[in-house]
DNA sequence: TCTGTTCTGCAACGTTATAACATTGCTTTC
DNA sequence: GAAAGCAATGTTATAACGTTGCAGAACAGA
């Protein structure tokens, strides 16, 4: 959480497999959001920083925790909501409504229908995505015409790595 | 959310489209639990009638307090989330987790996928079933090697009726 | 009736999120 | 260059959601 840009992140997406450095995916939300006229602040960044830093969804307050410590600065929770807001807003983050922590978006330059499988033995979540998945919930939603504006999809479980160190 | 049994829940899913009353479906669940050998206290069955009478998701601190309110007596959050986990464990009812609110499941007797759409407008959810998303997500899961235990698929959004009168 | 188990009650605490209001800093306008 | 406007952030308090740990009650099976 503290040490940034140390990890790696094979993309496990299908149409990608990119190795995807931190500061690469933050010049590219820098990049994104100049395109679009908004304002990529220092307390932002750093918020996305530490989300790239991190092992696994990290919540609010563990942000908190976190700038207070590498930055020596309090910050109170509705200014980290707040930084939090603007990044799902980008679509740079997602929140992982099972657990209530965030985790950085692998590719915001998509228009991407997250799909997450969150792993409770390393604490750990890969994104995927699956176009098909948002067709089915797209059809579905046209029968009962319903209109969609936001769409949470989490597989918990637990990945292969943990499986065998489980059961061996 | 204090007066029992007075919504009928006409069943959206296109392979059922029964009208299941609350009634019926709490004597279903007390039959489950019958035959798995597990007991439907008063306690959860409490639960289950106020999830059944209530108009959308319900948090569990609202159950607290439509429990002192209409049984006379307080119970504490340890209560209530005993009694949520007891039946969520049974698939008689679910969490909607964007919500941190909890609904009754319309097909407990069915091995089920739940899958939610859920109304901003009227605060109501429809649940359905769709088994091609499971399919979906299972295949995605063996790719990745990863053993799932829970899914959480949830929609967001307006509904037909509250579509509608807002845009009158 | 005893005994072990399952369920419930209760107090305290921990975690997650928002409301309400103040401040900063920058830009536009006169 | 004052004054007004605006986006972002800071501050304080509180609401909302959830858990731990322990004690006692209820209940099934021997």
């Amino acid at each position: 959480m503290t040490k940034p840009f140390i990890r790696p992140r094979p993309c496990t997406d299908p149409d990608c497999r990119g190795p995807h450095s931190p500061p690469e995916r933050i010049a590219l939300a820098e990049a994104i959001c100049e395109g679009r006229g908004v304002q990529m602040t220092e307390l932002r960044r750093r918020v996305l920083e530490l989300l790239w830093a991190s092992r696994g969804p990290t919540s609010a307050y563990q942000l908190m925790e976190a700038i207070k410590l590498s930055d020596s600065r309090p910050v109170g929770p509705p200014t980290v909501y707040r930084a939090l807001d603007f990044l799902m807003a980008q679509g740079l983050v997602a929140k992982i409504e099972s657990l209530n922590a965030y985790v950085p978006c692998v590719h915001p330059e998509r228009e991407h229908d997250c799909l997450f499988f969150i792993c409770s033995g390393c604490r750990t979540s890969v994104e995927l995505e699956d176009s098909r998945i948002g067709g089915l919930l797209a059809e579905a939603a046209a029968i009962l015409g319903f209109v969609t504006t936001r769409r949470t999809v989490e597989v918990a479980g637990m990945c292969a790595q943990c499986t065998e160190a489980g059961a061996a």
